[in-house]
DNA sequence: TTGAAAGCGCTACCAC
DNA sequence: GTGGTAGCGCTTTCAA
C-alpha cells in the first residue's frame, strides 16, 4: 500500500479511502486507481480485518454438499451475502456432531460476521461457542424448539404427515416408510416421526425400513424397497425420506416388474430434479432449498445490520422464518 | 491471548507456543490449557497471518457446486487439505470466466497459500493474477496446453472419442451427439470436438445437438433427444455430454415407446449416481471426481513442502497429474 | 524453557 | 479532501 501510496504521490490513507470507496476527489481517486493497477496491488484482507476488527467473512455448515438441497441452500446464501461483500467459509459436517464442533470452532478463528448452520442439534460445546461468538446465527432446515439465534425452516414431520395425508386421501391403507438408519440425521428422523404420527392417528399400521447411512443416496431405494416388501408383501404406497430414495425405489418396483402406482405408489421428498424427470415423475414435497438460503442470507443481513445501528453486542432476535412446502402430484402417488 | 496468559501467569509469547503445539514444560502447557477453556479463548487468525505473513487459507473455484462431479471433486480436496490444517475458499463461478476473475482477485485478498481452479481457459487477467500470486496454482479436469503452473485432469476430448469407439465396435453407426449450448463449458465441447474427431474418422456424419446452459441437467435430456430424433429420425445411438442428459432423455425414450437399447442406444458422461440406478442402467465414462480433487490437493501440498524447503519464490513445478477414466459398460449402450 | 520488544499491513481517529 | 499517528492481536526474533 506504501508503494501505491508513492507512486500516486499521497498518502496510504488515500489509498485506503479509494479501497474502500469513500469520499476521495475524482481525480485524486483515478492516479491512485492507476498506481494500484500499474502494480498489481491487492488489499491484505486479514490486515484490514485485523484493523477494523471487522471480517468480510460468513461462516456456513452444511450436512454435506453432495446433496443438491444443501449446495442449492448455499447457492441462495451466495445470490444473498456475496452483494454485500462477504465471503463465504463453508463446511462439510458430514452429518457429524463433533466434526460440526471441530468446524465451528476453526471457523470461528477467523471472526465470522455471522454463522449459517443446518439443524437444531449440535453438541453443548457447540451451542456455548456459538453463543459466546456473539454474531448473528441462523439455523436452518428446522424450526428448533429452542434456537440459538434466529432459525428458517420448516417442520420436517409436518410436511411428512402431509404426505400421509394425500396418500391415505388417494386411498391408500398400507402405507410404508424407508429413510435411513442413522441417528444423525435429525430431518431424516423428523419426517419418520411424522409419518409415524399420520398413521397412527388414521388407524393404520407402522412399515418402517430403516436402512444406510445419510446423505440417502439413491442406490438407498432398491434395497430398502425390497425389505419393506419382504416384510409387507402387500404394502400398497410407500413414503421414502427423499427423493434419491425413491428414485432408486421406483427403478427397481420397474425391475420387480411391478407398476408404479398401479401395484405400488411411491412418494418422495425434496423434489429434487430427478423427481421432475423420471417416468413415471414422482409425487414429492416440494421445499425451496435456494429459498431457505437466501431468506437465511437476508436474516443474517438484517441482524448485522442492526448490530451496525444499535448496542455492539448482539442482542439475539430470535425470528424464526417458516418456509412454506407443498405436495407436489405427480405420477408414482 | 494477554488474558489467558494473565490467568495462567505466563507471557503471551508462552500461549501462542502452546496453541501452536511448539516446545513447552508439560506443566506450563497445561495451566494454559486451562486458562484457554476457562476463558474460551479463541486464537484470531486474521492476527496470525498478518504475523506470520502465512495465512490458513486454499482458494478453490469450480463452475458449480450442484454438479456432483464438482462438490466430489471439494470433498477430495477437503480430505487432502482439512488434515494440513488449511480452510478452503471456495467459490462458484457459474461457468462465467469474468465471474470467476472476480472471484480469484477477492479470494487473492486473503492471501491463499494455494489455488485450485477447474480448467483449461481463464481471462488473461485471471492468469495474470495467478501468476504473480506466486502461491502453487493447479489447475483441474482438464489438461492444458499451456497451463499456469501443475494440472490435474485428463483430456475430455480422448475419452470422448473412446467411448464413439465403443458404440462403434457394438455395431452402431449412425451416433448422434447431445450437449450444451455454451460456449462457456469448455469440457463440454472438448468431449464435443473428441466425438466429431471420431466420428469422422470413421466416416460417419455428424449428428449434433446444442442446447441449453451448463451446468447439463436432467431436464436437457428429453428437448435434446427430441430434436436429435425430428431431425435424424433414423439415429441408432447418443452420446451424451453427461450422465444428467443421458438419463433424461432415457425417460423420454420410455415415454416415446422406445427401448433402450434395443431402439436406440444411449451413452452418457461422469458415472453419476443416477447411471448406476436407473433401468436401463446407463454405459458411461467413468471419472474419478473425488479422486481428482484428492490429487490436486496432493499436488499442493507438494509444491507447498517444496516452497518451504527451498527458496520463497514460488518455482513453478509445472507438473501435470493425468487422471485415468474408463467406460463403464452397462445396459444402455 | 520462557519472556520482551518489534512489527506485520491495514483502518480509526483526529488534525488540518 | 487529505495526512499523520496509534494500534488491532498475533508471531518472529533474540535474549535470558
Amino acid at each position: 500500500m506504501s508503494d501505491v501510496a508513492a507512486l500516486a504521490g499521497v498518502s496510504k490513507m488515500t489509498v485506503s479511502r479509494v479501497l474502500a470507496g469513500r469520499g476521495v476527489a475524482p481525480a485524486t481517486r483515478e492516479r491512485v486507481q492507476h498506481a494500484i493497477d500499474e502494480l498489481g496491488y491487492v488489499a491484505d484482507a486479514a490486515a484490514g480485518a485485523l484493523s477494523s476488527g471487522r471480517s468480510a467473512f460468513a461462516a456456513v455448515l452444511v450436512p454435506s454438499l453432495a446433496s443438491s438441497n444443501f449446495s442449492d441452500t448455499v447457492r441462495g446464501l451466495t445470490a444473498a451475502l456475496e452483494p454485500h461483500g462477504l465471503q463465504l467459509l463453508i463446511g462439510d459436517t458430514d452429518y457429524d456432531l463433533e466434526r460440526e464442533e471441530r468446524l465451528v470452532r476453526s471457523m470461528l478463528r477467523h471472526q465470522p460476521r455471522c454463522i449459517a448452520l443446518t439443524g437444531a442439534q449440535h453438541t453443548p460445546a457447540t451451542r456455548e461457542l456459538l453463543v459466546r461468538a456473539g454474531v448473528p446465527v441462523v439455523e436452518m432446515w428446522d424450526l428448533p424448539a429452542s434456537p440459538i439465534d434466529a432459525a428458517v425452516g420448516f417442520s420436517n414431520a409436518k410436511a411428512a404427515r402431509e404426505m400421509v395425508r394425500y396418500l391415505a386421501e388417494r386411498g391408500y391403507r398400507r402405507i410404508g416408510f424407508i429413510g435411513g438408519a442413522s441417528e444423525l440425521d435429525r430431518r431424516g428422523l423428523e419426517r419418520l416421526k411424522g409419518y409415524s404420527q399420520e398413521v397412527k392417528a388414521r388407524g393404520m399400521s407402522e412399515r418402517v425400513v430403516r436402512l444406510g447411512d445419510s446423505p440417502i443416496t439413491m442406490s438407498h431405494g432398491a434395497p430398502a424397497l425390497d425389505a419393506l416388501l419382504q416384510q409387507w408383501p402387500d404394502t400398497d404406497a410407500v413414503l421414502c425420506v427423499s427423493d434419491m430414495s425413491a428414485f432408486g425405489a421406483i427403478m427397481q418396483c420397474h425391475r420387480r416388474g411391478l407398476s408404479v402406482p398401479g401395484d405400488i405408489a411411491v412418494a418422495g421428498f425434496g423434489n429434487f430434479e430427478v423427481a421432475a424427470c423420471c417416468t413415471p415423475a414422482i409425487t414429492t414435497i416440494s421445499v425451496d432449498a435456494y429459498g431457505i438460503g437466501k431468506r437465511t442470507g437476508e436474516t443474517l443481513l438484517a441482524a448485522l445490520a442492526e448490530n451496525d445501528g444499535a448496542s455492539r453486542h448482539a442482542t439475539p432476535s430470535r425470528r424464526s422464518v417458516k418456509i412454506d412446502y407443498t405436495v407436489i402430484a405427480r405420477e408414482s402417488a
